[in-house]
DNA sequence: TGATATGTTATCTT
DNA sequence: CAAGATAACATATC
């Protein structure tokens, strides 16, 4: 679930946290978790936090990155020293209890910890993510075989139009593929086909200048919504922020998980379909 | 009990 | 060979 406004809350969240600290030393638990030698980075200098895709990039001193993916189930959680070990999580309608958690917990597959003895606990269920050591000319060859970022400025109609036009793929499955579109994750590529009112299952070939200019429009939208509500903590709860709060976007789903609900434009009954093995949401009358 | 959810990569199929 | 489709990964929840 984490995709670009995710990582980006994290990010923002994290870089006002941890930048200036020093690495004093990092508990792995899990040991697929974490990728490359611990030495490499203790005693290491925070001097950035960053964000690639959907990747976060915590950049150390001496060109020595970690490297953050979530995968689906992960969350970065920061405690500082003075907090006590239970971190408040808000509810996420108001009607239901508030949800307490107590760090380290069963799920805490890495942890590190600050000289000031403030630390980033790296929480993931289902072990898909993982935390890994890169030197900067590795993340640089990295980087670049993602495509895009949708939100900066070579996002243009025309880099839009020549992905489309080279293939045959539902328009959907492009707008996730990671080396065309660089954080653009399930949910909001249902919400911002259904804001374009263009079909997901569509051939990316079939859509005309003015459907294109549109979905442009819709990707950078719903990508500063979500990043606006602090990203969006969905069914199974995967993601949260750094304090342990729920996102807001979940509140605010134009399609996603809305199967059977009535379209908020138009009142038509939401339908829900698989594209890529992945379900996919939209409304049969006004997307077209 | 079994289906479902999710991002990415490996592997199979066309 | 390449594009596309699907399985695999791990685990909780419905």
């Amino acid at each position: 679930m984490p995709e670009l406004p995710e990582i980006e809350t994290i990010k923002r969240q994290l870089e006002y946290k941890i930048i200036g600290k020093t690495i004093c030393s990092i508990a792995v638990n899990n040991p697929k978790s974490f990728r490359g030698e611990i030495k490499e980075v203790i005693g290491s200098k925070i001097i950035n936090v960053d964000r690639r895709a959907k990747m976060l990039i915590i950049c150390l001193s001496g060109n020595i990155n970690l490297l953050v993916h979530l995968k689906m189930s992960g969350q970065l959680l920061f405690k500082l020293k003075t907090q006590k070990s239970k971190l408040k999580t808000t509810t996420q309608n108001s009607k239901r209890k508030i949800k307490k958690q107590s760090l380290p917990d069963k799920y805490s597959r890495v942890i590190i910890t600050f000289e000031d003895r403030s630390q980033l606990f790296f929480n993931d269920v289902r072990k898909f993510g993982w935390v890994k050591v890169v030197l900067s000319s590795e993340l640089k060859v990295l980087s670049s075989k993602y495509g895009q970022e949708p939100l900066e400025k070579g996002f243009t109609v025309d880099y839009l139009e020549k992905i489309l036009s080279k293939s045959n793929k539902a328009i959907k499955l492009v707008l996730m593929d990671q080396n065309k579109i660089a954080g653009l994750g399930n949910i909001y590529a249902n919400e911002a086909l259904f804001l374009a009112g263009i079909r997901p299952a569509r051939g990316g070939r079939e859509l005309r200048n003015e459907e294109i200019k549109k979905l442009r429009e819709a990707i950078i939208k719903i990508l500063n919504k979500g990043i606006k509500y602090k990203g969006s903590s969905a069914k199974d709860k995967g993601y949260i922020q750094t304090t342990g709060e729920f996102g807001e976007y979940q509140n605010h789903f134009l399609v996603y998980q809305r199967e059977g609900k009535k379209c908020k434009r138009c009142g038509s009954i939401i339908k829900k379909i698989k594209l890529g093995g992945r379900g996919t949401f939209f409304c049969p009358s006004c997307q077209k």
